[in-house]
RNA sequence: GCGCUCGUAGCUCAACGGAUAGAGCACUUGACUACGGAUCAAGAGGUUGCAGGUUCGAAUCCUGCCGAGCGCGCCA
């Protein structure tokens, strides 16, 4: 909105004969991150100081002579080496509350994602058993990315790979039927008790199994091993929030001969050939440092080749991007699956988007925690919800950027008190809960909005919590383009979270209730309908990262 | 050996190529007859691993080096 005001304001300087320059299709405004540099900045004169030949801060001044007239704006200043630093008219501000309230559980979202449709893959961890830490970091990363996609417009379907075709199901099957047996693990076997479990509720689906020639018995442990596995995987997942749209089957691409579709496209782009008895995809040609086998001289198909068949099964399914989550073991996988969009005649910049996560290590105190009770090797997600609880899961690993490797101390995670994230924000929205409950109970109505009148606001602590308020789209926006859901956090904590409690905090001067007998004024009225803005912006911001935002805690 | 990712306060982490690199913890000092003090405020703390380069401007982009993690199969 303002972009196009400074835009207008070059346009104008332009049409004057004031400036020599072609006008940019866009102009970059932001918030400034110290408030003495205005309520919003623009560098455009620093851009176009080149271009016209004349000092920044000439430019600078030009523009903002246009500015100044501009509607809503209270004044332009030239900082620096040539910022524009501009102040909103107040009367602008109190809107905001307004606008949450109007707009209730629809506020914030944007049409920055509008029209595209986005597939996100996300987890796909061997159904061989419990998920482990890493994919938990992807599940709770990977589900609010998907959430911010869909409050920007964007039409998502989160999706899991089940990898049930290669040879660690073998494996898997072999080990849930020696627990059956009562025999040892095999060698290259899964271990942990939860073995025993799954093979126990193999023989209730089935009692007979174990009567079976063992490679009929085989055979029936590995499907229903399977079966019992996503189950298992599926319903852990969904207690932490995380729903997936679509299951997707490794097996079920050479059933439905979406390997014989992908093969055939590939060779009709003419990256395909044949070699050592072999039969190549040729993604050297797009950057990848080898070329890469699809199927094997025995005539059997590589993993890559599922891959291919995969991917090209979700592009014909309508996707314009395909975002992969990946752990950073995989990282090596980027090239070639960029690769292989380019082979398949794709732009890789649009048709796919691989992120990589670091891993996360889990401590209590400081100390690492390192064993599962179930899986035995490292934590798994019902681990850390039995130790944090899924709000506190969720929130710290949404929190951090995911390409840095994170530290994650439960001791921390589960504290209640304000040096806990989590805590702090979730605090800060029952606190905006209570103080709504208890107008309800002193008898104030529910403001209706055209009564209030909001100009009282006029606070300086109230301008501050008006306009973190007022940012919430375009953080939304931002994160979602990004695919970095943890600045959603970010902002509920230091500009959302944090403005509330500090007005919250200036008793005399900002008081939301009447005390005692008082009267109940315009203002009360007016901080009240805040608070409910408040809590909506809490709420909206705290559910698209899946945690929950408590009435009272 | 080649490649990818990461390196920011003592610790855990922020910062779309923008202004004086910010929060929390820990440390120091303040504010409670409390609408939830389960809180708030102030102070101190930095050569953004090192060295160059590009740019009006670099933690951010490029090159080299150092350190950490990971990956380099007709395995999945």
């Amino acid at each position: 909105m303002l972009g196009a005001a400074v835009r207008a304001a070059v346009a104008a300087a332009v049409d004057a004969g004031e400036l020599a320059v072609p006008v940019p299709e866009q102009v970059t405004v932001e918030r400034p991150r110290s408030k003495d540099h205005g309520d919003y900045a623009t560098n455009v004169a620093l851009t176009l100081a080149k271009p016209a030949g004349r000092p920044p801060r000439e430019v600078a001044e030009v523009v903002a002579a246009r500015l100044r007239a501009a509607a809503g704006i209270a004044s332009v200043d030239v900082a620096g080496p040539g910022f524009l630093n501009v102040r909103l008219a107040e009367a602008a501000l109190g809107r905001v509350a307004l606008d949450v309230v109007a707009a209730g559980e629809a506020y914030g979202r944007n049409d920055s994602a509008a029209g595209t449709r986005v597939n996100v893959e996300f987890v796909s961890a061997n159904p061989t058993g419990p998920i482990h830490i890493g994919g938990v970091r992807w599940a709770a990363v990977g589900d609010a990315l998907a959430r911010l996609l869909e409050a920007s417009g964007a039409d998502v379907v989160r999706e899991y790979y089940v990898n049930d075709a290669g040879v660690q199901i073998d494996r898997f099957a072999e080990s849930l039927l020696a627990a059956a047996l009562g025999e040892p693990t095999p060698p290259d076997g899964y271990a942990g008790t939860y073995v025993g479990e799954w093979a126990k509720r193999v023989l209730e689906a089935e009692p007979d199994a174990l009567v079976l020639p063992r490679e009929q018995a085989l055979v029936r442990f590995r499907e229903i091993g399977l079966a019992v596995a996503l189950e298992e995987i599926r319903a852990s997942l969904s207690r932490f929030g995380v729903d997936f749209d679509v299951w997707f089957s490794e097996q079920s691409l050479a059933e439905s001969g979406a390997v014989e579709k992908a093969l055939a496209r590939l060779r009709e782009q003419g990256h395909v050939f044949d070699a050592d008895g072999a039969v190549w995809l040729r993604t050297t040609d797009f950057g990848d440092d080898k070329d890469r086998v699809l199927v094997k001289s025995d005539g059997s198909g590589t993993y890559f080749l599922s891959d291919a068949a995969y991917y090209v099964d979700k592009r014909s399914r309508g996707f314009d991007t395909c975002i992969y989550l990946l752990g950073a073991d995989h990282h090596g996988y980027v090239q070639r699956l960029r690769a292989l969009a380019a082979c398949a005649g794709d732009d890789p910049d649009t048709a796919i988007q691989v992120l990589i996560g670091q891993l996360v290590n889990v401590l209590r105190g400081g100390e690492p925690v390192r064993m599962s009770k179930r899986a035995g090797t490292i934590v798994t997600l019902e681990d850390l919800v039995e130790m944090t609880g899924a709000d506190a899961a969720r929130y710290t690993l949404a929190r951090s950027s995911a390409d840095s490797t994170l530290d994650l101390d439960v001791e921390l995670v589960t504290r209640r008190t304000s040096d806990n994230p989590v805590f702090y924000v979730q605090y800060a929205a029952t606190r905006a809960a209570s103080i709504l409950r208890n107008a309800a109970e002193l008898g104030i109505p529910v403001p209706d909005p055209a009564q209030v009148d909001v100009s009282l606001l006029a606070h300086p602590l109230e301008a501050e919590l008006l306009k973190a308020l007022a940012e919430f789209p375009h953080v939304v926006a931002t994160a979602a383009t990004l695919r970095e859901p943890h600045r959603v956090a970010r902002y509920l904590e230091e500009k959302v979270a944090k403005a509330a409690q500090r007005w919250f905090d200036e008793k005399d001067e900002c008081r939301v209730l009447p005390r005692g007998d008082e009267e109940v004024t315009g203002t009360h009225v007016a901080r009240l309908l805040l608070w409910r803005a408040t809590r909506v912006v809490l709420e909206n911001g705290l559910r698209l990262l899946g945690v929950t935002a408590p009435e009272r805690m």
